[in-house]
DNA sequence: AGCTTCCGTGAATCACCCA
DNA sequence: CTGGGTGATTCACGGAAGC
């Protein structure tokens, strides 16, 4: 009654000492700085949609805050990638530090970035989990008609290293997509109409990303509580959709404008209530629950007589929660993976038994056993 | 009149010096090794489908116990990031050298190389102009349920420079995606069924990519004649794609047996016919071929009625090429447009005429003008 | 013949707890 | 840190087999 049910793929993480964050607030200043200032080991996820700015002659500016022109000819065309690759790896350095090494990073971008940066991510020991390609259903037309409609972007999913367990709320995700996986290409609108932040009639900032892209993400890789970290915050997609979620943030923003234009959008946003944060749980983190508890209880008497579908095999139940056949015993898992040969065998959904006139998987079983003993 | 309409964005590229070429041949080796024997500036096109240095761990059952047969060829292993970038910038470096100053480059991968592949390419000055998501139709499911289903792969197209004058079929790639321009993200099934080559009952390759891919890619970015050089052959997809589209290919393999199966399948390979590849041509030089020229040609008289297929209207051909229906005129396609109240409609196909007792679309005269007026 | 069902398979970085 | 036990987990398509 009343449990929230998480959606957790892996095993909570080891409970922390509270730290000191500045959870809700937007950092001023260069992000490499102001992460400087949080404690290592201290968020759990590191969304970031960095300048893409190569070949744009926008503002780029290396880690030390020194300007690098725009820049048209080989040479310097190099050494913009420098200064990019090292202001990327200045600001994934930091994240690193920052996140819990159960956290996980987020990293979106186009093709004048997203190599660079994945390649420095990799080198900097993140494993990267997928690839996700934000498929837009309105583009901007390529006008002079020399290339493919550029009409996606790519987001990188990362976690802390190859052995860390972040977290997936797979079942949250298929729920979202209809009962089939979620894919790593994910069909979204840009961001537009009322949704998109105006001051002065003209759109607050040139690259707000779409509420959807960062509801999607914060809903498959974080629960309730958790602290979302943005180091390119703009104008607070990432904190107006945390706000909603349940969700903590920081930001850092180095414009005073963005800041303003944040704080007064995510003041505006309300958290979703309790029950519409309810997500699908998965059966992995449901209580586990041993099969000679529900033998023990009575659900499926020992004696009982359990077999597979196709009923190719018969087995007992036995008082300790073991199953016989012929001479063969065991679990109902490892009774199940030998008679098969399988490699693995989920016995719950293996084994069948008959109740009320009905053939039902034991699996109904615990569902009865679970119901009746929820505190 | 009765130019031939090109499609080309760029300026057709100098005349250049006959250069002896190993065309329609599959070079054994090392490719670096191999691609060190070609001219410099020769080729027009390479297309790259390198090993991915996928990392799997142990082996992987599928929910009913099935093994999942993974890539684990001895070709895709390397020690380190460092060992596979060096492998990357040797390839890249050689391929840089064989192409045309005026040549394209594609390479293929997924996320475990193409951001190490497109990094390396930009510090080598190759100019990214997209990169393009292959959306798969059916992928692999994730079968763990740990993250999202990886269903797509990424091309980056690349020209040796910012200034480079690549080749892009626009009008092609237009008609090819239903008269809307082609966007960065293309819909292709993965090569299964009879496409997959086997031999003695199991695959032949474990990575064998869909014809409709390197059809798209040569469509796109090569014209009738050019030279595609592919590093790594495998079962010669590009060879078999080449030919049929009139291209001249140039392979290099290492591995005798995939030599062998790509020869094997490259020599059943037909080219289309002129008049299927002009076909194909007009398609692409569709909306420049005018009307009126069809007309003045006398393939379709001024006073010849046309009608859409179920002969809601009627209209009449003017000696300048528009069309009369009632009190409306307009242009074939601006005429079918304001009859249907539709947002677009292309003229070609939306009307027909008869001749000689049959009923047939426009389009038919103007591929009979498009083959008249060859060059 | 035609329809349905079953089965195989594809570039995959594919579990987690506890002793 | 390793090993062993429990138990969670799949989509589209093509071809064969069954009806």
């Amino acid at each position: 009654m009343g449990v929230i049910e998480t959606t957790k793929v892996r095993a909570r993480r080891a409970p922390e000492a509270p730290v000191d964050l500045p959870i809700g607030r937007i950092l001023p200043g260069d992000c490499v700085e102001a992460m400087r200032r949080l404690p290592d080991a201290s968020v759990d996820l590191v969304f970031a949609d960095p300048p893409y700015n190569l070949q744009l002659g926008g503002d780029l500016n290396r880690p030390d805050g020194s300007h690098v022109d725009a820049v048209t000819d080989h040479w310097d065309q190099f050494s913009s990638f420098k200064a990019y690759d090292d202001f990327t790896r200045a600001w994934l350095t930091e994240a690193r530090r920052v996140l819990k090494p159960d956290g996980a990073l987020w990293v979106i971008g186009s093709y004048h970035n997203i190599f660079r940066v994945g390649a420095i991510l990799q080198d900097l020991g993140f494993w990267i989990l997928n690839d996700v390609v934000w498929r837009k259903t309105n583009p901007m037309p390529n006008f002079k008609g020399t290339r493919f409609t550029n009409a996606h972007e790519t987001l990188i999913w990362a976690s802390m290293g190859e052995k860390s367990r972040y977290q997936f709320n797979y079942r949250a995700m298929k729920t979202l997509n209809d009962e089939l996986q979620m894919r790593s290409d994910w069909v979204i609108p840009i961001c537009s109409g009322a949704e998109r932040l105006k001051e002065n009639g003209t759109k607050a900032h040139p690259t707000q990303k779409p509420e959807a892209l960062l509801y999607r993400v914060l809903l498959a890789t974080t629960e309730k509580g958790d602290v979302v970290l943005d180091p390119f915050f703009g104008t607070g997609t990432t904190g107006a959709v945390a706000k909603r979620l349940g969700r903590e943030w920081i930001g850092c923003e180095r414009e005073e404008f963005y800041r303003g234009v944040a704080t007064k959008r995510i003041e505006k946003e309300l958290p979703l209530d309790e029950s519409a944060l309810t997500t699908m749980q998965s059966a992995r983190a449901a209580p586990k629950v041993a099969f000679g508890a529900v033998v023990e209880a009575g659900l499926i008497p020992p004696g009982t007589q359990v077999f597979d579908k196709k009923r190719r095999w018969v087995a007992t139940v036995r008082a300790d929660g073991s199953l016989v056949h012929e001479k063969a015993t065991g679990s109902i898992h490892g009774l199940g993976k030998d008679l098969q040969g399988a490699p693995s065998c989920n016995g719950w959904s293996f084994w069948h038994f008959e109740r009320g006139g009905k053939v039902e998987p034991i699996d109904a079983a615990r569902q009865d056993w679970l119901l009746a003993n929820e505190d």
